[in-house]
DNA sequence: TCATCCATGTGATTTATGTCACACCTAAAA
DNA sequence: TTTTAGGTGTGACATAAATCACATGGATGA
């Protein structure tokens, strides 16, 4: 039976079993429970987390108070706060458990050994950071041109089982509306 | 005097005399008159463009026939359709000149024989698209946190000359406010 | 030079969504 | 158990923003 993470990165590069190992060395596993923090805000972060078993949010508050999310992670995505990861600043967004999770991460410095080490895992990153890319756009896309409506219908569509697995709340946070409002929307 | 595409590289990586003109081999120069498009809804895209000098939209209508613009570039900004580019799919947006403007481009098979040449335009591209990401995040932030003020205010700030560059409606279209709720703001 | 188009401002009205309040139910904690 | 804290739905009302309508002035092209 193949290793999640392997199913995930062969999806854009193919790996020998030497090599998935190698990749896997620098690797750290760690078990959250709910409600357990992986960022809090004013951290420094130094770790990129995949999820192989959970669900987490990353959000912030703003000056009244609300809650807003950017990012469900459940199985096979990656999360962190990437502006702080990349500049070297602290965490303005927070990130914790919405489940129990199970999770692997690497740190900045065995990214960077790993991909001097392997040049193909280079290519894996570019792609990983091309595709978040236009999914960032395609939701700034989606905030100006669709109604509330419609985007509750979107992620519907898209991530049905989100809505099982997260309080309407937290749906409504992401999608940018009220809890009220999501609720009428969906009744 | 330095070339100003030789600067804007040089945030980042520094260059010789000869790196430079070698990068500068792999782009064409292109001048293209207002109203005239680089990308065309529908068509296929292997261009990044780089302004030198000109203002251009990246935008698409709704179904409505509203008119969303995702990026405004002017001189130093990098401007594509990059999910069409990536993807190599059709583009869903259209790129057009708000000016006469003088551009560089470099295609897509240029910028991998570039890259595969001079390995440090590897770390180029990807801190590049490691602050777009960036952006892009806090963009959605502001669109989930700000109200059409807020957003107002911020975008004036950061990009003051903008508002005396383009049309009002356009920066309404970018804020994703109506034309006269933006007039109402700014008064 | 005139005619047309486009950009912009502003009033009146409609519509979508937020806010506040309350009820009810379930799941976790004491 | 009993208690408490969340999660959810829904009514009443407030508010922000869209839409529709119209006026004005400046630029552009015949």
């Amino acid at each position: 039976m193949n290793h999640p993470l392997r199913q995930h990165i062969e999806e854009i590069i193919s790996l020998t079993n030497e090599e998935f190992d190698f990749i896997l060395g620098h690797f750290e596993r760690v078990k959250k429970r709910k409600h357990q923090f992986l960022v809090q805000e004013g951290d420094f972060v130094n770790k990129e987390y995949w999820v192989i078993k959970g669900c987490l949010k990353t959000y912030f508050f703003d000056d009244n108070g609300k809650e807003h999310i950017l990012q469900f992670a459940t199985e096979n995505w990656w999360t962190s706060d990437y502006e702080a990861l990349i500049n070297k600043t602290k965490a303005n967004t927070s990130i914790d458990c919405l489940e129990d999770s199970d999770l692997l991460y690497i740190t900045g410095e065995n990214r960077e050994k790993l991909t001097l080490a392997m040049h193909k895992m280079e290519r894996f990153w570019a792609t990983k950071s091309k595709m978040g890319r236009i999914a960032l756009q395609n939701r700034i896309l989606s905030l100006l041109k669709n109604s509330a409506k419609e985007r509750y219908d979107l992620l519907l569509e898209q991530y049905p089982q989100l809505f099982q697995r997260v309080p309407k709340k937290l749906i409504a946070s992401y999608l940018g509306v009220s809890r009220e409002t999501l609720s009428r929307l969906s009744s």
